[in-house]
DNA sequence: TCAATGACCTGCC
DNA sequence: GGGCAGGCCATTG
């Protein structure tokens, strides 16, 4: 299955802090493929078959896009609510609090 | 093998 | 400052 480049992301996705909340780009430029953003949202797709807390990787916007890739639809919001993070509208308010860049953590 | 898609990001108008 | 289009990488049909 060739799951390197998943594995990478994976890595990243499950050394997310509590609380804390990261970007694809961040991820993707981590990995040193800052253009790769997308095929890191691929991974994520993936991840969510496997134990990988992937509702902590939202865009850079901090809007939740892929909530709908989760088994319901605010299952996603729920997680993050969970662990202290504020959401409305679909999108992180304190975005900029809970954001954990791994380039700079790692 | 070729073509199309996707949980994105950056640049330009 | 806001909106639109293009591009990059990997997977799947």
């Amino acid at each position: 299955m060739k799951e390197n480049f998943f594995e990478r992301c994976y890595q990243i996705v499950v050394q997310i802090p509590y609380g804390r909340v990261t970007t694809y780009g961040s991820i993707a430029k981590y990995l040193g493929a800052a253009k790769s953003a997308r095929t890191v949202g691929y991974a994520m797709v993936a991840s969510h078959t496997k134990n990988i807390p992937s509702h902590r990787v939202v865009n850079r916007n901090g809007y939740l896009t892929g909530k709908h890739h989760f088994g319901g639809c605010n299952l996603m919001q729920q997680l993050l609510e969970n662990e202290g993070i504020i959401i409305a509208n679909d999108q992180i308010q304190n975005f900029e609090t809970v954001f954990w860049d791994p380039s700079k953590e790692i």
